[in-house]
RNA sequence: CGGGGUGUAGCGCAGCUUGGUAGCGCACUCGCUUUGGGAGCGAGGGGCCGCAGGUUCAAAUCCUGUCACCCCGACCA
């Protein structure tokens, strides 16, 4: 393949756009690979496409590894088939929606669990047929509150999806474990540096998930790794521990509780600086000096049942120096809907009295109530009073108050001790690349997706759901291998192997350069000359920005017979003999 | 949904305070010179100044409304 530049539809950019943070979204937008549309949607040019399709190459090598099989459905898809899912309405605004000219609803699709399932179900229908695998790549479409950062969150983007179809719960794990390691050997070849994390399984429930991040400081995912063991997981998934259990796990050596006034307290810093004013010494305890983390606070939130209308309302309480991670907190309640309670759910039980909520009140007040794991038994605690302008000291739990349970609610940080080993956790950002997960029978069960058993009854299939984002792997590979001077793809992905640079007005060095690209090309390199009639800087800036993994000069160097290799990556230049230009460029391309 | 900001040529920006022929850099076209780190000189093409209304002899500029886009936060009780 030889592409030229002279006729390339390509126009580097040489500042910056306005709208560009990521430096993804900066480069491939200087760089002429994608240009943007309207807000998280983007066309691809020729550089982009070669990208997008270096990596659908090796997504299709790797699933047709597995046995899976590529089929292709609509992104257009009739409502009928959403709302038999019950997802017409659970995915709200960030479903497209539009009407033929009929006024039939349609909706362009976020996911296609819908069409998989009904698909093997109108062509399937005995054990004998079982297991099977199906992917496919295809457009998605999703209305995203906002779209950030280039392609890395749009509207519109390309995912590779695909199903597993089990009989039987070993089948399951066999086709999760297949796909696993899949996706284990793509992003290894696409060059990726990537991390495998425990993650929340979703909107569709199932037990197993893991999630493919990779780690850069511009991913919109948390997760943590062990210090010490092989623990990862994204924070909304990941489970802590807290201190051991108080000896005194009944709080008989703690003073009982005692109310004091606490005027204009509503935040924790507030409630801190008062208690440090205070006079401890008839509690037994001169001098005592408080924290944010003594003190217990409790948030109000509010969850709904799938389905219903009414929302009841949930305490939920942490230590003073955390807050609560909402995310968290939705992965462990799915499908249970939660969100904060607002002042007026407040003020529909006027025993909350906002800034100044203790749990000692609640289990008359019939209002649910749990704790974070952090708040352990027998532990005492500065609480709110449930009066205005005052707090409760030394309110211990399990003599003062009873939580209805425990729940992670608490925001992840940095040190923050591993659940399964105890050492220190540490926090990190990461992109979403893939995620594997077990989808179990919930969905086949909702469309009646069964087998015929050699028994004769039906069998419901178990089905396993997995994704890798093709147009966001290339933004997250960008995000991991750029430089100050532009992209750095990994080999298997740059839309060429080796960038041919003619330099100077000298005839022979253009036609040196076309006898160096059309021999290279013989052998199955894939060729970008710049044949433009541009001056050598230009050409320099502009193959740095684009990123080719190796750039071959041929200018003034060929009055001494030799050509110039460059590495893209490391920056290290070598002279190379004109004769062997072709066996050395050819060389770095097969890695040998 | 809340906060902040921006809309002027394909891209990046100035002009707006104090109304008076719409500008600069890059990119693009032509000519000459130049060619190892985003060349020089000269001559050009390209604009609904986001949109609508108002004030005015006159609006990119002032007023009102509206739309769009970007960034931050979607929690601090």
């Amino acid at each position: 393949m030889l592409l030229r530049m002279s006729t390339l539809f390509l126009r580097t950019l040489r500042d910056d756009p306005a709208d560009a943070e990521v430096p993804s979204h900066r480069l491939l937008v200087r760089g002429g690979y994608i240009r943007r549309v309207a807000p998280g949607i983007y066309s691809w040019l020729p550089l982009g496409i070669a990208v997008l399709a270096n990596i659908e190459k090796v997504v299709r090598e790797e699933m047709a590894s597995i046995g899976s099989q590529e089929v292709h459905f609509p992104a257009l898809i009739p409502r009928e088939i959403f709302q038999a899912s019950g997802r017409w309405a659970d995915y709200g605004d960030s479903l497209f929606r539009l009407a033929d000219r009929k006024g039939n609803d349609y909706l362009l699709g976020p996911t296609h669990e819908e069409l998989f399932t009904l698909l093997v179900k109108g062509e399937y229908s005995s054990y004998k047929d079982y297991p099977l695998s199906l992917y496919q790549i295809q457009t998605k479409y999703r209305d995203e509150a906002r779209p950030r950062a280039g392609v890395l969150r749009g509207r519109e983007f390309i995912m590779k999806d695909s199903y597993s179809f089990d009989l039987t719960d070993e089948g399951l794990q066999q086709s999760y474990q297949a796909h696993r390691d899949a996706y284990e050997r793509i992003f290894s070849r696409l060059g990726f540096d990537y991390r495998i994390v425990f993650a929340v399984s979703g909107a569709m429930g199932g037990s197993a998930s893991e999630e493919f991040l990779a780690p850069t400081p511009s991913g919109e995912d948390t997760f943590v790794q062990c210090t010490n063991c092989d623990y990862a997981a994204n924070t909304e998934a990941v489970e802590i521990v807290g201190p051991p259990a108080a000896e005194d796990s009944a709080g008989s050596s703690q003073p009982a509780s005692v109310v004091l006034d606490t005027p204009d307290t509503p935040t924790i810093a507030t409630l801190v600086d008062c208690l440090n004013g205070l006079d401890w010494a008839a509690y037994g305890q001169d001098g005592r000096q408080f924290a944010a983390a003594d003190t217990l606070k409790n948030v109000v939130l509010k969850t709904r049942q799938p389905g219903a209308d009414k929302w009841e309302l949930l305490v939920v309480g942490v230590p003073g120096d955390r807050e609560v991670d909402l995310k968290r907190l939705a992965g462990q309640l799915e499908p249970v809907e939660v969100v904060q309670a607002d002042e007026k759910d407040l003020a529909a039980e006027p025993g909350l009295v906002k800034g100044y909520i203790g749990p000692q009140l609640l289990a008359e007040l019939k209002v649910r109530y749990l704790v974070d794991p952090l708040v352990v038994e027998g532990s005492a605690w500065v609480t709110g009073a449930n009066e205005p302008g005052k707090h409760a000291a030394f309110v211990v739990r399990g003599r003062d108050f009873d939580p209805d349970g425990e729940i992670g609610a608490v925001e992840i940080r940095d040190g923050d001790r591993c659940a399964r080993c105890g050492s220190p956790l540490q926090i990190a950002r990461g992109i979403e690349l893939g995620h594997v997960f077990q989808l179990g029978r919930k969905f086949a069960e909702a469309f009646g997706l069964t087998a015929l058993g050699p028994d004769g009854k039906p069998v419901t299939i178990t089905m396993g759901s997995y994704g890798v984002g093709i147009t966001r792997a290339v933004a997250a590979l960008a995000e991991q291998t750029y430089d100050e001077a532009g992209l750095v793809w990994p080999r298997a992905v740059a839309p060429a192997d080796v960038q041919v640079v003619p330099t100077g007005k000298d005839v022979a060095a253009v036609a040196e350069a076309e006898r160096i690209a059309a021999e290279l090309v013989s052998l199955g390199v894939r060729v970008l000359l710049d044949d433009r009639k541009a001056s050598p800087g230009v050409k320099f800036k502009d193959a740095e920005l684009l990123g080719v993994p190796t750039i071959l000069v041929v200018g003034r160097g060929l009055d001494d017979g030799v050509v110039e290799l460059r590495d893209r990556k490391s920056g290290e230049r070598r002279d190379v003999p004109v004769g062997d230009a072709v066996s050395a460029a050819h060389a770095e391309v097969t890695g040998g």
